[in-house]
DNA sequence: GATATTTATTTCAATATTGAAATATTCAAT
DNA sequence: ATTGAATATTTCAATATTGAAATAAATATC
């Protein structure tokens, strides 16, 4: 069981080929905090909002008819106990309100205030920018094969982790 | 000054082009996510550390030699605060040490100890294991090409961040 | 209709992370 | 040698995030 370790290999670099899923993985990481640490700078600096409240504002621009709680924390991917922090610092500014649904009372739809979408417009118009700047360094064609390759990926973790059945429970 | 938003355009999904980087850049991330939040979890389920710790270790891994605090907060792209922290942790499990330079007082370097390399070793085994199957979704040619793409996404982006001097200090 | 199970959200304590201020040391210029 | 600027690290307070337990409501089963 604990033969696929025998092979220690100190020598990490040497073996370019053994490594590579490795080497792209900590690429991909280092990008993603690249962009994501200046995202979040700037928004601060500009808009002193934080990134998580910003992403959480952009999920219900997309969704105008709100969301619930756990749409958002299975969305954003992050806890449930977070999503309610965060949408509690957002209506205490009036950016959000929780409707009531009428058939559920455990549930809510949480959408943005007139306030919330003017704000919000105000802020994607500036991160659209950023954004688009910096992946200027790949051309529209660059940017569509990175987007492809991607999108395979994501495919192939979700069967990864959920290869028959879901996970556990009996 | 404030032309740039003109164009509210609430049917975001209906103009593909002028969104593909934001898309591109959601899906960027979400990949990101993925992976890290599985890895972060059989981490801790498997080994009961912390993806910080992991990190810094591996770090530490790659350069037998050691690394300042400063230089392991540039590479792991946290704030020296939490490296400080982070070390402290690993120190107290004695997995790393803290060696006194002769030249410079102010600083020291980061090393793993013995039993750090140990630990390490079989964390490490399984973690690529992990992150193997996590991309085995894309064969190597696919891979090689993510690969390179964010390759040119990164150098772009430094490009970004530092066009011209750096940002400030006059 | 009572009971158990599942689902949705909140609360809470523990941990992580940041950014700024404080401290200590080195380096450069005089 | 002294001063001042730059560098390396730590400390600290504020904030973010998680995961587990608590609460409440809906749904299924008997």
């Amino acid at each position: 069981m604990n033969h696929v370790v025998e092979t220690q290999d100190q020598e990490l670099r040497a073996h370019a080929d053994h490594h590579a899923s490795l080497r792209l993985w900590l690429r991909l990481l280092s990008c993603t905090t690249l962009v994501e640490e200046t995202i979040r700078q700037k928004l601060r600096e500009q808009f002193d909002i934080t990134l998580s409240r910003f992403d959480l504002m952009a999920q219900l621009e997309r969704h105008r008819e709100g969301l619930t709680m756990g749409e958002l924390s299975r969305r954003m991917m992050v806890s449930g106990g977070n999503i309610t922090v965060i949408v509690d610092q957002l209506e205490k500014e009036q950016l959000v309100q929780r409707q009531v649904a009428a058939t559920d009372r455990r549930s809510y739809r949480v959408m943005l205030t007139t306030l919330g979408r003017k704000s919000f417009a105000r802020m994607a118009a500036a991160h659209e920018r950023w954004v688009v700047d910096l992946f200027s360094g790949l051309d529209d064609e660059a940017q569509e094969q990175l987007s492809h390759l991607l999108g395979h990926l994501k495919t192939g973790i979700h069967r990864q982790n959920a290869p028959h059945t879901a996970k556990g429970k009996p």
